[in-house]
DNA sequence: TCCAACATGTAACCGGTTACATGATTCA
DNA sequence: TGAATCATGTAACCGGTTACATGTTGGA
């Protein structure tokens, strides 16, 4: 579990609250990971039982009392172990491309609104990171954090380079899908392609037979 | 949930059974969206029990019996009506921009080993989906799929581009990283950049009210 | 006066993964 | 003979989200 690495990752640079961590986590990370509070208050608990943090509890008088956690050496040692690791990827879902994959099954201009919908979203996204960048440099240098702050600059260039290979991905698809014909379309949102399935089936057997290296390649988990 | 309207969208192509959708599910959608079967089984189940789908029994002598579903005028309603709207999008959550992020706890070398080992597997993913759109041509082609296969194709597109993006990314961050000096990286795995966690805190909140812009950006969720 | 911030949680739910179960047929 | 394919599921678990609960202090 990637969020206990993360949780570790920050108590490396100073003792926390589950609060502050909170605090630091979202403007931080927050772009490629998200965790709420309520996630993070049993995960501490549960990094505490295997010994891999430390908690202590300082009385406030006017506040809430806190739960002050410490990475333990334990913990130290489990971080950068998972740090060398090779990282794990989670499973790519996107709606949009369900979307884009049904595409003949809803008139052109729906489609093509669908896409460029979540282009401006891509937009606003960067410049959002974008004004984000000024402030972690603001952030970083003001606390001698050089080194966390290239990394972290480096994470956001990572960010950047996405959405804008998303944008130009949905220009590029737009162009194709306004050269089509109308009638590509399902205008009557009929049954699009009614396709016989046992016969499909038959055929992509065949296929994965006659050209197994294809296919393994094609069903290859990414 | 994406999953119901994918298999809506695949049922709206013809009537099949839970086996024959995962069959066809995988090798089409699979580099975005995956299902195991003893997930698609109760959603089918949940699909009927909304209408959206019917399913009928066919009985197999040698076999085990079949249980086929067709979608409904409800279901094929309810896909119109889903593909037309704007698509949400999951949280990204990546593992490898945490491990980045905390680039400073590792040494040099062994960050630059897992960027390097995560850029090879993106280009063996880039290799089996190039593969995989010969794949898609011949199968698509010979069902007369063609409106199907362009979008099948448009999606295969997207995926290339996120990935070489990545490569992009990877190569880049290794090139800057290997400029870095040694001392740059905490060697000696001890706590790297201690900081006063309450100072940090005071900071980060007077930029939040003095900038709140950038901030309110940063904070976005994308 | 009312809302935001401080500070901690619990509980229900939800989508998805992994493991397990069953039992026939076909092909190497 | 034994693995793969056909065909259907159940159950436990897991990470994450949403909603709810509690009680104080300080500022608009």
């Amino acid at each position: 579990m990637s969020l206990k690495h993360a949780l570790l990752g920050f108590l490396n640079y100073g003792s926390m609250t589950g609060y502050e961590l909170k605090k630091i986590f979202d403007p931080s990370i927050g772009h490629f990971w998200n965790a709420e509070l309520s996630q993070m208050y049993p995960t501490l608990k549960q990094l505490e039982s295997e010994g891999l943090v430390e908690m202590e509890v300082e009385v406030q008088a006017d506040k809430p009392n806190r739960k002050v956690y410490s990475i333990t050496d334990d913990g130290a040692r489990e971080l950068s172990d998972w740090l060398t690791q090779p990282a794990t990827h989670v499973q790519i879902r996107e709606p949009l491309m369900i979307k884009v994959f049904f595409g003949a099954s809803l008139p052109k201009g729906e489609l093509i609104a669908v896409l460029r919908h979540r282009a401006d979203e891509l937009r606003q996204t960067i410049e959002a990171q974008e004004q984000g960048r000024v402030l972690i440099g603001k952030f970083a240098g003001t606390f001698g954090l050089d080194r966390a702050g290239f990394f972290w600059d480096l994470t956001v260039d990572a960010g950047l380079k996405h959405y804008s290979a998303g944008i130009e991905w949905i220009e590029a698809a737009i162009d194709k899908i306004e050269r089509l014909d109308e009638s590509f379309f399902d205008a009557e949102r009929s049954r699009v392609d009614a396709i016989d399935v046992r016969r499909a089936m038959e055929m992509l057997d065949k296929l994965k037979t006659e050209m197994p290296e294809v296919f393994a390649g094609l069903t290859t988990r990414e």
